[in-house]
DNA sequence: CGAAGGATGAGGAATGAT
DNA sequence: ATCATTCCTCATCCTTCG
């Protein structure tokens, strides 16, 4: 048994526990101060009003207004196509290539290339690529109507194409977007980054600082409103289109797009056998410390796999489903820059059936509910009028009931993970099975003032132990004397967890988490454990500027381990209201994720 | 008795597999 | 083409508490 390994153990090192909370407080106090100056940078790049339009002319002109484009050509395009917004844009960008193809840029801005090539992360990958952009583009070969500059941006420091930048800079700055943004988004993006993809990641970048809860109350509103009505996704569908239309066939997206594997096995899981070809790839400059492990649901909208890659150095997800660790599927994608080799599960192994994990629901389960495994455990349970409508259905009949019965009943038990607890009776799983399926220990989320709608709500957001225990077992022959962990969305600590059961020792974790619930169950497990580490928690990713990552670094020495699942509300196939992709109100926070990693990183390669 | 918070139930579509 | 799956949101009702 695992469950209970120590705390008692390894006593041999002196934990002062003094001077460790005179490091938190110094942290704490010194980032607090650090947010009125956030606050300042935030309000002074001045998007807003770059980004504002006159509005005074119809709604479907405004939307290309907005975008940069002039009054003059954007009527001239209606006057061609008409008022169909994908040809009208098509027709824009295709006055705009011709206006800038002609003439050649005699050298590379010196303002802008430095920002480009100094970054640490990225300069050395985007070398190693940059030879295939070429062979690969199929925009230049596309010579009717020149779309190559503005579909692509080359980071070329030599050769014929250097205008490519400025192009891309340009008609960025002419949708209305600051030029800082712009090459901001150009260097995070990557080289083979095109058009939408940098307008999707600006846009995003603005979401994130229209929700932060310090920018001013009077520019929230317009920046919103701009979003909303004339930015963001609307925009980026708009730019797909066209993508897809004028990409020729041979390399196109869906070949491009990232699949899922089937069976969903990942690098591989305890129970299966090894898959025959597992090539992974990971860039030099990727190679930790810190290890970083990101996590999110894999049946995400169209694309979003493919942006998160991107924006997380191109390491290809590993996409897993519970199924083989638990007795519950979750498919969900992990993307990781962890060793592979020599992974280990966690003992005791979980049961893998429902007749194994539920004992007592085998006496009632009967012979035509064929289910073995529940299906992914969500947020929301079923009702009570719903099992007694199942109730009703199955009890007019002595024997098994009709097929078109037993098909409705296991359409709603699949739909709402019900299981049989008595004669005719199905129950949603109580909060105590979820926690024990997910492989948290019991009673792990209960008490402390947490109410049970809560607690299924954390709970079915929450990693699913074994799985990710089993990724990052690894990690524990590498730091034999325990590891510093930056955990981002921690929620109720799926990945403290891992680490715990794993025998990994936690030296100082520091706990992202929005949720005074769940920081709540968090805190209350660290204590139960005996953790003789030290726990500082955040309620807000966005509180952790660069500055306080710096001193976090600076007071103890870096982190070993970078975890976190970025909010998956806008992607989740459940979600009917704003599956909105990257771009959603709380998905954007990916963004964040990769912005705190990138600055981990960048800070501790200057530490070494 | 009213405010606050918890519980309830109604509510499809995107996506991939076949 | 059909079928199966999906870390969900919101308005409304109910309970609790002062």
């Amino acid at each position: 048994m695992d469950k209970n390994p120590s705390g008692e153990d390894n006593d041999d090192i002196d934990w002062d526990t003094e001077d460790e909370l005179e490091i938190q407080d110094t942290v704490f106090s010194s980032c607090t101060n650090l947010r009125t100056t956030g606050q300042h940078v935030v309000c002074s790049n001045g998007e807003a009003s770059s980004s504002s339009v006159p509005f005074q002319s119809s709604k479907f002109i405004q939307q290309f207004v907005v975008m940069g484009f002039t009054e003059e050509s954007i009527a001239k395009a209606i006057e061609q196509n008409g008022e169909n917004s994908d040809l009208v844009l098509d027709a824009l960008l295709t006055f705009k290539a011709l206006d800038d193809s002609p003439e050649e840029q005699p050298s590379t801005s010196p303002q802008l290339e430095p920002s480009i090539s100094s970054d640490d992360s990225f300069s050395e990958y985007n070398e190693n690529i940059l030879d295939d952009v070429y062979e690969e583009d199929s925009w230049s070969s596309d010579s009717d109507n020149c779309i190559n500059p503005v579909g692509r941006c080359y980071l070329n420091d030599e050769g014929s194409s250097l205008s490519g930048n400025e192009k891309t800079l340009l008609f960025l700055a002419n949708m209305g977007y600051p030029e800082e943004e712009g090459s901001i988004a150009m260097k995070r993006c990557g080289p083979e980054a095109s058009l939408p993809e940098l307008v999707d990641f600006i846009c995003a970048a603005q979401m994130a600082r229209a929700e932060d809860p310090y920018l001013p109350e009077d520019v929230k509103p317009k920046l919103k409103h701009i979003l909303n009505d004339f930015g963001g996704y609307k925009k980026r569908k708009m730019y797909n289109g066209l993508c897809k239309r004028k990409k020729p066939r041979e390399i196109s997206a869906e070949e491009e797009t990232i699949r899922l594997p089937k069976p969903m096995i990942g690098f591989g899981v305890p129970t299966e056998p090894v898959p025959t070809m597992v090539q992974r790839f990971l860039p030099k400059k990727t190679i930790g410390p810190p290890f970083f492990y990101y996590e999110n649901v894999a049946l995400a909208p169209k694309g979003v796999w493919d942006t998160i890659k991107r924006f997380l150095y191109e390491i290809e997800p590993e996409f897993v489903d519970s199924r083989y660790f638990s007795a519950t599927q979750r498919k969900r994608g992990y993307l990781h820059n962890l060793p592979i080799e020599n992974r280990f599960p966690l003992f005791p192994l979980p049961p893998r059936t429902i007749h194994e994990a539920l004992p007592l629901s085998k006496k009632w389960w009967p012979s035509w509910d064929t289910r073995t495994k529940l299906n992914c455990l969500q947020t929301a349970i079923g009702s009570a009028k719903l099992t007694d409508k199942i109730r009703k259905a199955v009890e007019k009949y002595d024997d098994e009931p009709p097929l078109e019965v037993q098909k409705y009943v296991l359409y709603q038990c699949k739909k709402w993970n019900l299981v049989w607890v008595g004669r005719n009776k199905v129950a949603p799983l109580e909060p105590d099975e979820v926690e024990m399926l997910l492989g948290f220990p019991k009673n792990h989320t209960r008490g402390g003032g947490i109410s049970r709608t809560d607690r299924y709500k954390s709970l079915g957001n929450s990693f699913q132990v074994d799985t990710v225990a089993y990724h990052l077992s690894v990690l524990k022959d590498l730091f034999p004397d325990g590891i510093n962990v930056l955990s981002l969305f921690s929620g109720i600590g799926g990945g403290e967890v891992a680490l715990y059961r794993l025998g990994i020792r936690l030296n100082n974790v520091v706990s992202v988490e929005k949720s005074e619930a769940n920081r709540n169950i968090v805190r209350s497990w660290w204590e139960q454990t005996n953790q003789r580490g030290n726990l500082i928690h955040f309620d807000d990713v966005q509180l952790l500027s660069r500055d306080c990552l710096e001193k976090l670094i600076g007071s103890f020495g870096g982190f070993d381990l970078v975890i976190g699942g970025s909010p998956c509300n806008n992607l989740a196939g459940s979600n009917r209201v704003s599956r909105d992709g990257l771009e959603g109100k709380e998905s954007s926070l990916f963004f964040d994720y990769v912005r705190i990693l990138d600055d981990v990183k960048s800070i501790m390669s200057r530490h070494r």
